[in-house]
RNA sequence: GUCCCCAUCGUCUAGUUGGCCCAGGACUCCGGAUUUUCAUUCCGGCAACAGGGGUUCAAAUCCCCUUGGGGACGCCA
């Protein structure tokens, strides 16, 4: 293969992705192995959440992890503007161009009608997607909505019949009937081109010989297809790798993972090991090694190796990798510097300390009083909470409502936070001193701490997003669905009960004191000890429902009786019997 | 709902031209050894070809169906 060019469009829409990491490493990878050059383009023409400071976040993460390009926006290059924004024109005159070749048509419908019209196609369980209401509008209708500056988009005409056919370097052909595939808008209504316009005029005039990217786009390729047989270009070879997923197997999401590869310098990874570890997921080196240099990844690269089940992200396989490195790839000095430029990294407590300043003595009181802004997740004690009067699900409802607020947030400052807050407090009938407790108690893990929202500003987007869901995880009673219950969780419940079981059957009786009474204290009355005694009965009888149901869910209990030689219902039995440790998404419902 | 993709231990994966695979490695977990403790390291163990049909002398590997998981269906990318 000759001058191949490939190419990656990060949206800077937010922090530095490990998807686009991982994307970027397979690219570069291929680009390497074949003498090629890989393009950075800024995909920014979402006006309304793309920022500049995120597009420099983005490329300083790639930096960080050692992944670089031959051409982009910083360093230059001969098909430039790298950046969508800057190309408008020619992607306007572009979608023009099929206007008059009548291969596209003005749009003038309404969000409010394709919002209606999108309702009324899920009612009535038809095919989604845009009706084509535009598609034949009278040309002098046309006209003089042009001239009634009516705002309108460009709608690509897709061939009603017949089928596209793509062909995917590792999924071999692909056939969509192309009456499953709608009118594509690809000129906005603000003159910026949609993702699918932009993407084809530049991947043609930048000469990208092969598209390598997420699973997530094969569905829009026949348009793609479509748009380069339109303009008479030759596409390029598509290869859709698959999509990193979270522990329930979605697509990997902030809301349930930490993706943001800034998270991981700020936690003290190392970037080597995190690319080493990206290299692991969907693709193995030839000869097995599971250890290896950012160099020996590319050197070593070949689509052919590539597997197309979607990875789990899971941090386990990447912590014990990083030590790996500690302990046998670096020095005392090594670490000690990685230490003190990303976790103690000098900007980051210099924004700490005027909040700590006046509140310790003695230097090593810093220590103790900013704990929390060094690690990732904080200790989330329950019973320090006293809510009056409001619930777990009062709890999550409105943490739910301000993360929401929070993650979209452009600007992270301590005003922004408040007011959302406040919002948010009000909105769903909290006291501002009730909920800003609560999050003070999230963030930080602790009932006091300097200014609420000066301390979230300076933690940063990353980990008040982490702590927030993982508190909202604290206050969940039970499983609520599925997705909830991640399958690694079910695993180790479903051993620890067979272990307990095994126990049990060898102690010839359930153990009467395994049950997780809150430590009431030794001198406690007797009224408030009967009291939770009540509460820890409950609390158990609730787990080991909640138990037998996500043993029910899994195989695991046919297995057991199998494995124990008893009826099915005798293993039921004995787990209701048994006292179990509320497990960990049965938090007991706070006080109150 | 429609279309599309995927399917080996809990997780990442090897297995790429069917036989050397009653399936190998790594993480996690459990045992043991070394270590004054802990961690490390070493040794051992648990654990998977989703199910059902075919094709074949022979299938984890090819085909079909079912099931499961995922994605797309936005004037987001």
């Amino acid at each position: 293969m000759e001058n191949v060019r490939v190419r990656i469009g990060p949206s800077p829409t937010g922090e530095p992705h490990v998807g686009t990491a991982w994307i970027t490493l397979f690219n570069l990878g291929f680009a390497r192995s074949h003498g090629g050059k890989l393009v950075l383009r800024i995909e920014d023409t979402d006006q309304e959440r793309s920022r500049p400071e995120w597009e420099q976040e983005i490329m300083a993460g790639l930096r960080w992890l050692g992944l670089s390009w031959d051409e982009g926006p910083d360093v230059g290059g001969p098909h430039g503007p790298y950046r969508q924004s800057e190309r408008r024109e020619i992607h306007r005159a572009h979608a023009e161009q099929l206007v008059r070749d009548g291969q596209a048509y003005r749009c003038f419908c309404t969000k409010e009608r394709l919002d209606a019209l999108r309702e009324t196609q899920r009612a009535n369980k038809d095919r989604l997607g845009y009706d084509g209401h535009c598609r034949d509008l009278d040309p002098a209708e046309i006209d003089a909505r042009l001239t009634r500056q009516e705002p309108f988009t460009i709608r690509m005409k897709m061939p009603k019949t017949g089928d596209t056919v793509i062909h995917d370097r590792l999924r071999g052909d692909v056939t969509f009937s192309n009456e499953n595939v709608d009118d594509q808008v690809l000129l906005k209504s603000d003159g910026f081109p949609t993702y699918h316009l932009a993407n084809v005029v530049d991947d043609h005039l930048m000469e990208i010989t092969h598209v390598i990217r997420a699973e997530e786009w094969i569905s829009s390729t026949p348009k793609h297809v479509i748009l380069y047989q339109m303009f008479g270009w030759t596409p390029p070879v598509f290869v859709h790798l698959p999509l990193l997923r979270n522990k329930d197997t979605s697509k990997i999401s902030k809301r349930k993972n930490p993706v943001s590869i800034m998270d991981y310098k700020q936690r003290g990874f190392l970037p080597e090991a995190v690319v080493n570890f990206l290299g692991l997921l969907g693709w193995s080196m030839p000869d097995g090694r599971e250890i290896f240099t950012l160099d020996e990844f590319l050197a070593a690269f070949s689509l052919d190796r590539v597997s197309l089940t979607g990875p789990i992200f899971d941090l386990e396989k990447l912590t014990w990798l990083n030590g790996k490195y500690f302990r046998e790839r670096l020095t005392n000095d090594d670490v000690a510097r990685l230490v003190t430029e990303q976790v103690f990294n000098p900007a980051y407590i210099k924004k700490i300390m005027p909040l700590v300043r006046e509140r310790i003595d003695v230097g090593e009181q810093f220590i103790e009083a900013t704990d929390y802004f060094f690690k990732g997740d904080v200790d989330l004690d329950l019973n320090v909470l006293n809510l009056k009067n409001k619930g777990a699900k009062d709890v999550r409802v409105v943490l739910e409502a301000y993360t929401e607020t929070v993650e979209a947030l452009v600007d992270f400052s301590p005003d922004a936070l408040e007011t959302a807050a406040r919002a948010a407090a009000e909105n769903h009938g909290w006291t501002t001193g009730e909920f800003f407790m609560v999050l003070r108690w999230a963030t930080t893990g602790r009932l006091a701490s300097p200014p609420l929202f000066e301390t979230m500003s300076v933690l940063g987007r990353a980990l008040v997003r982490r702590r927030l869901r993982r508190a909202m995880a604290a206050f969940k009673q039970g499983p609520d669905s599925r997705r909830d219950r991640p399958r690694a969780e079910t695993k180790a419940t479903v051993e620890t009960a067979l272990k307990a079981m095994a126990t049990t059957a060898t102690a010839g009786a359930p153990a009467k004191n395994a049950t997780t009474a809150p430590d009431a204290g030794a001198d406690a009355d007797a009224e408030a000890e009967a009291e939770a005694k009540v509460k820890a009965k409950l609390a158990a009888k609730a787990a080991r429902r909640a138990l037998v149901e996500a043993l029910r869910a899994t195989r695991a209990i046919p297995e057991a009786a199998a494995r124990l030689e008893i009826p099915v219902e005798e293993v039921e039995q004995r787990i209701h019997d048994f006292r179990v440790r509320p497990i960990e998404w049965q938090a007991p419902e706070p006080r109150g």
